[in-house]
DNA sequence: CGACCGATCGTCT
DNA sequence: GACGATCGGTCGA
Protein backbone atom coordinates (compact mmCIF):
# COMPACT_ATOMS: atom_id res chain seq x y z
CA UNK A 1 0.00 0.00 0.00
CA UNK A 2 1.50 3.39 -0.81
CA UNK A 3 2.43 5.50 1.58
CA UNK A 4 0.30 8.84 1.76
CA UNK A 5 1.70 12.48 1.41
CA UNK A 6 1.86 13.66 5.14
CA UNK A 7 3.46 16.89 3.93
CA UNK A 8 0.21 18.00 2.50
CA UNK A 9 -1.31 17.69 5.93
CA UNK A 10 -1.87 21.48 7.05
CA UNK A 11 -0.46 21.66 10.61
CA UNK A 12 -2.84 23.74 13.34
CA UNK A 13 -0.72 27.22 14.08
CA UNK A 14 0.18 27.79 17.74
CA UNK A 15 -2.64 30.52 17.56
CA UNK A 16 -4.94 27.44 17.62
CA UNK A 17 -3.47 26.54 20.88
CA UNK A 18 -2.55 29.55 22.68
CA UNK A 19 -6.60 30.69 22.71
CA UNK A 20 -8.55 31.26 26.31
CA UNK A 21 -11.43 29.17 25.64
CA UNK A 22 -10.25 25.54 25.95
CA UNK A 23 -14.12 24.47 25.51
CA UNK A 24 -14.26 25.90 22.13
CA UNK A 25 -10.97 24.06 21.35
CA UNK A 26 -12.17 20.56 22.71
CA UNK A 27 -14.85 20.81 20.33
CA UNK A 28 -13.00 22.40 17.35
CA UNK A 29 -10.53 19.12 17.73
CA UNK A 30 -12.92 17.10 16.56
CA UNK A 31 -12.35 16.03 13.07
CA UNK A 32 -8.64 17.48 13.17
CA UNK A 33 -6.04 14.90 12.86
CA UNK A 34 -3.10 13.41 15.06
CA UNK A 35 0.17 12.38 13.22
CA UNK A 36 3.27 11.03 14.73
CA UNK A 37 6.27 9.41 13.15
CA UNK A 38 7.87 7.58 15.25
CA UNK A 39 10.98 5.86 14.94
CA UNK A 40 10.37 6.13 11.44
CA UNK A 41 6.64 4.65 11.79
CA UNK A 42 3.85 6.78 10.44
CA UNK A 43 0.58 6.63 11.69
CA UNK A 44 -2.54 8.96 11.94
CA UNK A 45 -6.19 9.12 12.87
CA UNK A 46 -8.67 11.50 12.96
CA UNK A 47 -10.30 13.12 16.33
CA UNK A 48 -13.57 11.77 17.16
CA UNK A 49 -13.75 12.12 20.96
CA UNK A 50 -11.88 14.88 23.50
CA UNK A 51 -12.87 16.11 27.14
CA UNK A 52 -11.99 19.75 28.21
CA UNK A 53 -10.05 20.31 31.42
CA UNK A 54 -10.21 23.98 32.53
CA UNK A 55 -7.07 24.39 34.70
CA UNK A 56 -7.36 25.94 38.17
CA UNK A 57 -11.22 26.26 38.05
CA UNK A 58 -11.94 22.61 37.42
CA UNK A 59 -12.10 19.91 39.93
CA UNK A 60 -11.53 17.48 37.49
CA UNK A 61 -8.59 18.61 36.44
CA UNK A 62 -4.99 17.40 37.82
CA UNK A 63 -4.21 21.05 37.86
CA UNK A 64 -7.06 22.31 40.33
CA UNK A 65 -6.37 24.97 42.49
CA UNK A 66 -2.91 25.62 40.19
CA UNK A 67 -1.61 22.50 41.70
CA UNK A 68 2.38 22.06 40.52
CA UNK A 69 3.75 18.96 40.95
CA UNK A 70 6.78 17.48 38.25
CA UNK A 71 3.60 15.58 36.75
CA UNK A 72 1.39 18.33 36.20
CA UNK A 73 4.19 21.24 35.25
CA UNK A 74 3.65 20.75 31.42
CA UNK A 75 0.11 21.98 31.62
CA UNK A 76 1.43 25.30 33.15
CA UNK A 77 3.45 25.91 29.87
CA UNK A 78 2.32 27.65 26.89
CA UNK A 79 -0.52 25.87 24.73
CA UNK A 80 0.26 23.50 21.59
CA UNK A 81 2.82 20.87 23.47
CA UNK A 82 1.92 17.25 24.53
CA UNK A 83 0.31 16.48 28.31
CA UNK A 84 1.36 12.85 28.29
CA UNK A 85 0.68 10.67 31.98
CA UNK A 86 0.17 7.08 33.26
CA UNK A 87 -3.07 5.97 34.26
CA UNK A 88 -3.97 2.83 36.68
CA UNK A 89 -0.17 2.12 35.92
CA UNK A 90 -0.86 0.96 32.61
CA UNK A 91 -2.30 3.76 30.26
CA UNK A 92 -0.41 6.77 28.80
CA UNK A 93 -3.36 9.36 28.43
CA UNK A 94 -2.67 12.27 25.31
CA UNK A 95 -3.81 15.88 26.44
CA UNK A 96 -3.51 18.56 24.37
CA UNK A 97 -2.10 21.45 26.39
CA UNK A 98 -3.62 24.76 25.51
CA UNK A 99 -3.61 28.80 26.65
CA UNK A 100 -0.60 31.08 27.28
CA UNK A 101 1.67 30.06 30.06
CA UNK A 102 0.79 29.65 33.60
CA UNK A 103 -3.33 29.02 32.36
CA UNK A 104 -2.69 24.91 32.53
CA UNK A 105 -5.85 23.71 30.36
CA UNK A 106 -5.51 21.08 28.58
CA UNK A 107 -7.88 18.98 26.32
CA UNK A 108 -8.06 14.59 26.59
CA UNK A 109 -8.50 12.80 23.03
CA UNK A 110 -10.49 10.10 24.10
CA UNK A 111 -11.08 8.65 20.73
CA UNK A 112 -10.14 8.39 17.11
CA UNK A 113 -10.71 7.40 13.33
CA UNK A 114 -7.51 5.54 11.95
CA UNK A 115 -6.62 7.12 8.70
CA UNK A 116 -2.60 5.60 8.19
CA UNK A 117 -0.86 3.04 9.70
CA UNK A 118 -3.46 0.80 10.66
CA UNK A 119 -0.71 -2.61 10.56
CA UNK A 120 1.60 -0.04 13.09
CA UNK A 121 -1.43 0.50 14.95
CA UNK A 122 -2.74 -3.08 15.42
CA UNK A 123 0.88 -4.70 16.01
CA UNK A 124 1.79 -1.41 19.15
CA UNK A 125 -1.86 -2.76 20.73
CA UNK A 126 -1.31 -6.55 20.06
CA UNK A 127 -5.06 -6.60 18.16
CA UNK A 128 -5.26 -9.34 15.70
CA UNK A 129 -8.68 -8.01 14.02
CA UNK A 130 -9.49 -4.67 13.06
CA UNK A 131 -12.06 -3.39 15.12
CA UNK A 132 -13.52 -0.08 16.34
CA UNK A 133 -11.53 -0.84 19.57
CA UNK A 134 -8.16 0.01 18.08
CA UNK A 135 -8.48 3.29 18.90
CA UNK A 136 -11.88 3.80 21.16
CA UNK A 137 -10.89 4.80 24.49
CA UNK A 138 -8.22 7.40 25.80
CA UNK A 139 -5.89 4.65 26.34
CA UNK A 140 -6.39 2.95 23.16
CA UNK A 141 -5.65 6.23 21.35
CA UNK A 142 -1.87 6.56 22.61
CA UNK A 143 -1.01 3.24 22.59
CA UNK A 144 -1.49 2.95 18.66
CA UNK A 145 -0.97 6.04 17.83
CA UNK A 146 3.13 5.41 19.91
CA UNK A 147 1.95 8.27 22.10
CA UNK A 148 4.06 7.60 25.68
CA UNK A 149 4.68 9.37 28.69
CA UNK A 150 8.14 9.91 27.36
CA UNK A 151 6.68 12.36 24.80
CA UNK A 152 4.82 15.23 27.39
CA UNK A 153 6.31 18.10 26.74
CA UNK A 154 6.76 17.34 23.46
CA UNK A 155 5.62 20.25 20.83
CA UNK A 156 2.37 19.79 18.87
CA UNK A 157 4.29 21.25 15.77
CA UNK A 158 7.37 19.11 15.94
CA UNK A 159 7.94 16.42 12.97
CA UNK A 160 7.39 13.53 14.97
CA UNK A 161 3.72 14.52 16.55
CA UNK A 162 1.68 16.95 15.51
CA UNK A 163 -2.09 17.88 14.89
CA UNK A 164 -3.20 18.90 11.22
CA UNK A 165 -5.96 19.80 9.46
CA UNK A 166 -7.38 18.76 6.20
CA UNK A 167 -10.37 20.84 6.07
CA UNK A 168 -13.09 18.28 7.14
CA UNK A 169 -15.50 19.39 9.86
CA UNK A 170 -17.94 17.60 11.27
CA UNK A 171 -21.94 18.60 10.28
CA UNK A 172 -22.71 20.92 13.87
CA UNK A 173 -25.54 18.84 14.00
CA UNK A 174 -23.34 15.80 14.78
CA UNK A 175 -21.60 16.94 17.44
CA UNK A 176 -22.52 15.58 20.64
CA UNK A 177 -22.04 17.22 24.16
CA UNK A 178 -22.09 15.25 27.67
CA UNK A 179 -20.50 15.42 31.07
CA UNK A 180 -16.86 13.53 31.08
CA UNK A 181 -15.97 10.03 31.68
CA UNK A 182 -14.62 8.74 35.25
CA UNK A 183 -14.55 12.03 36.67
CA UNK A 184 -17.33 11.34 39.38
CA UNK A 185 -14.99 12.35 42.40
CA UNK A 186 -14.85 16.09 40.95
CA UNK A 187 -18.32 16.64 42.80
CA UNK A 188 -19.90 19.57 40.88
CA UNK A 189 -17.19 19.64 38.08
CA UNK A 190 -18.75 16.66 37.20
CA UNK A 191 -21.66 17.63 35.48
CA UNK A 192 -19.91 20.34 33.33
CA UNK A 193 -20.94 19.64 29.56
CA UNK A 194 -17.07 19.49 28.64
CA UNK A 195 -17.05 15.64 26.60
CA UNK A 196 -17.56 16.07 22.65
CA UNK A 197 -17.96 13.74 20.44
CA UNK A 198 -19.12 12.69 16.79
CA UNK A 199 -22.67 10.96 17.36
CA UNK A 200 -23.17 7.59 15.64
CA UNK A 201 -19.13 6.82 15.16
CA UNK A 202 -18.38 3.89 15.99
CA UNK A 203 -14.77 4.44 17.73
CA UNK A 204 -16.44 7.11 20.75
CA UNK A 205 -16.23 5.07 24.16
CA UNK A 206 -18.54 4.78 26.85
CA UNK A 207 -22.39 4.87 26.51
CA UNK A 208 -23.49 8.85 26.87
CA UNK A 209 -24.43 9.57 23.32
CA UNK A 210 -25.28 13.00 23.77
C1' DC B 1 -26.73 -6.03 28.08
C1' DG B 2 -24.67 -4.71 33.19
C1' DA B 3 -21.69 -5.44 37.19
C1' DC B 4 -17.50 -6.61 38.73
C1' DC B 5 -12.58 -7.44 38.88
C1' DG B 6 -7.56 -7.68 38.15
C1' DA B 7 -3.62 -5.56 36.01
C1' DT B 8 0.25 -2.34 37.31
C1' DC B 9 3.05 1.82 38.76
C1' DG B 10 4.04 6.87 39.08
C1' DT B 11 2.47 10.34 41.90
C1' DC B 12 1.23 12.60 45.92
C1' DT B 13 -0.12 12.35 50.98
C1' DG C 1 0.56 3.48 51.42
C1' DA C 2 -3.58 4.70 48.65
C1' DC C 3 -5.26 5.75 44.47
C1' DG C 4 -6.41 6.84 39.69
C1' DA C 5 -9.27 11.43 33.24
C1' DT C 6 -8.71 2.78 31.77
C1' DC C 7 -9.22 -1.71 29.54
C1' DG C 8 -10.56 -6.26 28.60
C1' DG C 9 -12.18 -10.26 30.31
C1' DT C 10 -15.65 -12.95 32.92
C1' DC C 11 -19.92 -13.96 34.97
C1' DG C 12 -24.85 -13.79 35.51
C1' DA C 13 -29.48 -12.26 34.02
Amino acid sequence: MKAPIVSSFNKLPPAFYLRRDVIKIARELLGKIIVTNFDGVLTAARIVETEAYNGAVDKASHAFGNRRTKRTEVMFAEGGIAYVYLCYGIHHLFNVVTNIKDTPHAVLVRAAEPLIGVEAMMERTGKKIQDNTLTRGPGNVSKALGIHTRHTGLSLLSESLFIADDGFKPKPSLVGVTTRIGVDYAAEDALLPYRFIVKNNPFVSGKRTG
